[in-house]
DNA sequence: ATACATGCAAACGGTTTGCAGAATA
DNA sequence: TATTCTGCAAACCGTTTGCATGTAT
């Protein structure tokens, strides 16, 4: 892997704003400092750097995917309210790897879990019932 | 909801195979009996009888998504080998509501799993070591 | 008669790719 | 110089949509 300015902004976009970004945004905002980088190139290495666990895919039910800067293993919630992808300061979950191991035939690998609710600024803003 | 051919045939091809077709493959199928069908009825219709409720739309993380004629709430495997998608025989996930409710400032209302690894006959093909 | 559904083809959004030229090593 | 990278634009894939016609109620 050759450096490139081009990548090194990407790198660093996604590095310093936690907000699992999709290649759209990432794109928009290192533009302000390359504007003639290409949608292309922004693609070409968000991938190339997940590959290499610089950093990670999250990939996204119908949407566009997003990247993450945080690449030790952790819980994303997307805000039903605005939008948004958080963190979710939830705990392994527990007795799971216990379950899945006794699964009569399968053998998982792993899995992926994308919870869905309200963050902590629109659950203030929504009344007590919630909606899509 | 006005009856028509073409939507009956395609409820009843999801309902009768219970391998989680995705729109193509539903298209495939369906046009064995009406080969005049358009790939956009299919779409519409699935998408039609998933928000009624009738069948269920399974959202596929960068791949085609799925319709399932089991609408109760269960978990899917999708299979590094054969690409399958399976019903995981998993008892509904103990603790975690409780983990839920507990949860700083966040309101989750729902999440998707969705499990990766080897079903039962590739788990055989396959030596102990898994990849992709 | 009036909804609603269809086939068709075009449009769509997100992502990937082929290419010729530019930059790194 | 050899290799990797870039910008650009076209291609791609799954899905949705507009429209004129057809069909169920």
């Amino acid at each position: 892997m050759k450096y490139s300015k081009q990548r090194e902004l990407v790198l660093e976009t996604v590095m310093e704003n936690p907000i699992h970004p999709t290649a759209d945004t990432v794109y928009a905002m290192v533009r302000e400092q390359e504007p003639n980088i290409s949608l292309g190139t922004v693609y070409r290495n968000l991938n190339l750097l997940a590959e290499q666990g610089i950093l990670r895919k999250i990939p996204m039910p119908a949407a566009s995917d997003r990247f993450d800067g945080r690449t030790d293993p952790h819980y994303h919630i997307r805000c039903s309210g605005c939008g948004q992808l958080f963190d979710l300061p939830l705990a392994e979950l527990a007795g799971l790897d216990e379950q899945l191991k006794n699964l009569p035939g399968f053998l998982v690998t792993g899995y992926q879990i994308l919870f869905e609710g309200l963050c902590p600024e629109c659950a203030g803003k929504y009344p007590a019932e919630l909606k899509r």
